[in-house]
DNA sequence: AACCGATACTCTCTTTTGGAAAGTAGGCAC
DNA sequence: GTGCCTACTTTCCAAAAGAGAGTATCGGTT
């Protein structure tokens, strides 16, 4: 009883699932927020992105990395120094998927008060 | 010992912390996907939408569906008949949201194989 | 030799979130 | 009455996230 149809900008039936998925993968608050960081930022330490971005804990800065550097987003530089020192930095793949957030960040600035109002006329209703 | 820096790609101090809290609702898996599902089949009902996003829970679309009315991205309207019929449309702003994440959509789908390929590398590493 | 500091994690514990499935409401055909 | 329809809502349980302390390393200090 599935639905074979069409979805997404691309209608290749097979694809979606895929593209779902790495979709679900890239739309996370944190993967985001360190991918901007790196952005802004360029090269940093784990300690440098752990204060950039604001409100990470240790344990959710390293499985994002981890996951980032999986999918081929980040590449990590280990400097084999005491005490350690690691480098992160945006490949260009990474560095395209900043490039295709851009316009939300822009979205998100631009209309940060619509949505505030939004939320207030809502939460004013019945 | 807050570093008050320049973050984002405006630099007002004080906004950051809003667009991060917007970033962090928008860039929501299930969000993402409604919005997008709302874009391609235009207004639905809610067991519409729900066959068309594949793998949410009843739970989370109405939770989902929920805060995107408050934010203002949908619009609901309830026919007041027997069986209860409800339908979910995009408002401008919502449907702004949405053109703003096509970019994203299609990064996707063009970068899927090379995300597949990075993964495969990874985990064959050592 | 014991201790400390620096850095990038890693582990444990508690809270929050998410999914599956059953329950609710309320008129209408039977 | 009983069951049916739809859009939720609730409950229970498992998975994920946050807080915070612990770990490994080595050189320098005491």
């Amino acid at each position: 009883m599935e639905n074979p149809a069409i979805t997404r900008y691309s209608n290749v039936p097979g694809v979606d699932a895929l593209v779902n998925e790495l979709i679900g993968r890239v739309a996370d608050k944190w993967t985001l927020l360190v991918l901007e960081a790196l952005e802004e930022h360029g090269e940093s330490r784990f300690s440098a992105l752990a204060r950039a971005v604001p409100g990470i804990s240790q344990k959710m800065l390293t499985q994002t990395l981890r996951q980032m550097e999986r999918d081929g987003f980040v590449h990590r530089t280990v400097h084999p120094v005491i005490p350690p020192h690691v480098d992160y930095r945006l490949t260009p793949l990474g560095h395209s998927l900043g490039e295709a957030f851009c316009s939300v960040w822009l979205w998100a600035e631009a209309h940060l008060e619509t949505v505030a109002a939004a939320r207030a006329d809502f939460d004013n209703r019945d």
